[in-house]
DNA sequence: ATCGCATTTGAAAACGTTTTCAATATCGAA
DNA sequence: TTCGATATTGAAAACGTTTTCAAATGCGAT
């Protein structure tokens, strides 16, 4: 592939005057500019970026790391992030942890490797103190997805206790008394805040906490679908369902329709997340909208914004509030007053 | 962050010897390649992939263009891509084109101005001729669902016609003679051959062709909902529809049950593509399994065959065919001899 | 013609690596 | 000891850019 050089040789003019072309950084004759742009194109001249990014230390790279390429939730962060990187005339690079700690690991060092500008992280495997320390890199990062206590302005965030709150609570508010709770085996913070929203809601309407109505599973379908089991197993009366998230929920109507139950007539379920499924399954799902692709459109135009101005701009709220989303999955048992 | 050469200074070394024990490339007394690996944990060094790069002229990237970020079908397409190229040490590069022309081209600029080692590209904007020229530059590209005649050895496709047929024919056997097309409206090769799929097993039914009895529209779930909208209205008695891919059977599934017409009591759905999504539909919908995960996983492992040999292996099929996935969905009118 | 100034230009250094090549150190054998 | 062969080392060139800096050119005013 043609170099500067040959660029320059075929123009016949020294590469700065070539380098000053190409980046319009310096003014050149006129006869002299068209003669590069001429040999530019005639042998199909393209920048080696590696070279570029070498010299100015810039690669003009978001580096992304998520929890698995497939998957509507990370679908929709990718999307975000991209949509904003892209408009700012910038790229992405993708890796993805699975929420293993080891490729967590590895992805990130990858992106920093690649001297990516910014870093737009969810990690769910590593621990507070190893992204703590990445956060202290001189090196706009952004953590989605997750708090740490003291670095709030660098996290872009949403309040989990509150959207497992309102869940709980719509079913309560629909008159169910015995709720499950579909949750997650995987230790994370998000996991604890969503119990500890739903006992809220259970305190706040004088329902006693009951250890065997939550069953803890993997936090996909197949997850929903064996929890579901689990639950009509221990024979606890339930007239409702909250799962961790939409694909559980899915796994657990799935299961519930597949032995007689019908949705929500028998079983109320609400889910969490609202990606794209929510819509289309049969009850459509009543949920907690995760806003996600906005939230990592924010995390994209901070980092972004860092870039230019050195100044982390805190000024905008990170934390993102989730909201109810009425469908058909719930079943009104009994007015009830709060 | 730190050089190599401040390595080779605080180990009291040159550069040469810490490149050698950073790549096993040559033997260094055991004192001094202690020494260098001290050094580098002490200063946490990182080589600077950017410079490795430019002097191997090897980036350990491969490229993937897909049409979209966040959807299942592009990312079960990612995925596949991904796990092969970490498998190999390697990584991957993900841009998206959104089926619009200047960004698929802007998108393929970018990876290969990244010098990525290999190219897997899955477009559906850029003419053939454009594609051709890719593949003429010597560097390993697999051109994914799509077949450029000549160029067999470097698509990885599927046979769409055949699938089309499957699904068609499936619905005849099944009884129906009134069937719906829906299809997409972008001028694409897959959306014509599945066209002549569903005539093919019309003819060999001696069911007529009726061109009313299809409609296109932009191929996602609200495309889906709109056209089936259109076919109930042109009022033709049809029993079943057929569509260009799962989300517009699911957007078709929407329409028909919030009108009132059962699935698939009344009307069987069959759709295209298996994601994850068809399992999940009320009723299950049965389709036509696309192997999109297999397939890209089979262009990675082609680029980067080639990246090492130099030579296509062009000893494996490149072509796949699809399979009907029965599932709950279309309904048995009468039984009908072939 | 000559001077001073502004514009345009090219040579060379820098970015952080790998690799070639020649020099040095080590060692066993004569 | 001395020789040759071998193992280890470092200096320097290379990869393809950008940028600094000094030199060359052009031009209007004297």
């Amino acid at each position: 592939m043609a170099n500067i050089k040959d660029v320059a040789k075929a123009a016949g003019v020294s590469v700065s005057t070539v380098s000053r072309v190409i980046n319009d950084s310096a003014s050149v004759v006129p006869d002299k500019r068209q003669a590069v742009l001429a040999a530019m194109e005639a042998l199909q001249y393209r920048p080696n970026s590696l070279a570029r990014a070498l010299v100015n230390s810039r690669s003009d790279c978001v580096g992304l790391l998520v929890g698995e390429i497939d998957s509507p939730f990370f679908g929709a962060l990718m999307a975000g992030v991209h949509h904003v990187v892209h408009d700012s005339g910038k790229h992405v690079i993708v890796t993805a942890g699975y929420h293993h700690i080891d490729k967590e690991r590895e992805s990130i060092r990858f992106l920093l490797d690649r001297r990516c500008d910014a870093l737009v992280i969810h990690s769910k495997a590593l621990p507070d103190d190893e992204l703590v320390q990445l956060l202290e890199l001189d090196i706009p990062i952004i953590i989605v997805n997750r708090l740490i206590r003291g670095w709030e302005h660098r996290c872009v965030y949403l309040d989990n206790e509150y959207g497992a709150y309102l869940a709980t609570r719509h079913l309560l508010t629909k008159g169910h008394r015995d709720i499950a709770y579909i949750g997650t085996n995987i230790a994370i913070e998000d996991g604890a805040d969503r119990v500890h929203g739903y006992r809220r809601a259970l305190e706040e309407f004088s329902v006693p906490f009951n250890e065997r109505k939550v069953v803890r599973t993997f936090p996909d379908e197949e997850g929903g679908h064996s929890a579901m089991a689990e639950v009509l197993n221990r024979n606890l009366g339930v007239t409702a369902v909250f799962t961790y998230n939409d694909a559980m929920a899915a796994g657990a109507i799935t299961l519930l329709q597949d032995s007689g139950h019908r949705v929500p007539e028998e079983i109320s379920v609400v889910g969490f997340d609202d990606v794209i499924l929510a819509r289309l399954l049969n009850p459509r799902l009543t949920t907690i909208r995760y806003p996600i692709y906005d939230m990592g459109a924010l995390a994209a135009r901070i980092v972004l914004h860092q870039l230019d101005t050195k100044f982390a701009s805190a000024d905008q709220p990170l934390r993102f509030t989730p909201r109810l989303i009425e469908r058909q999955s719930v079943r009104d048992v009994a007015p009830v007053a709060v």
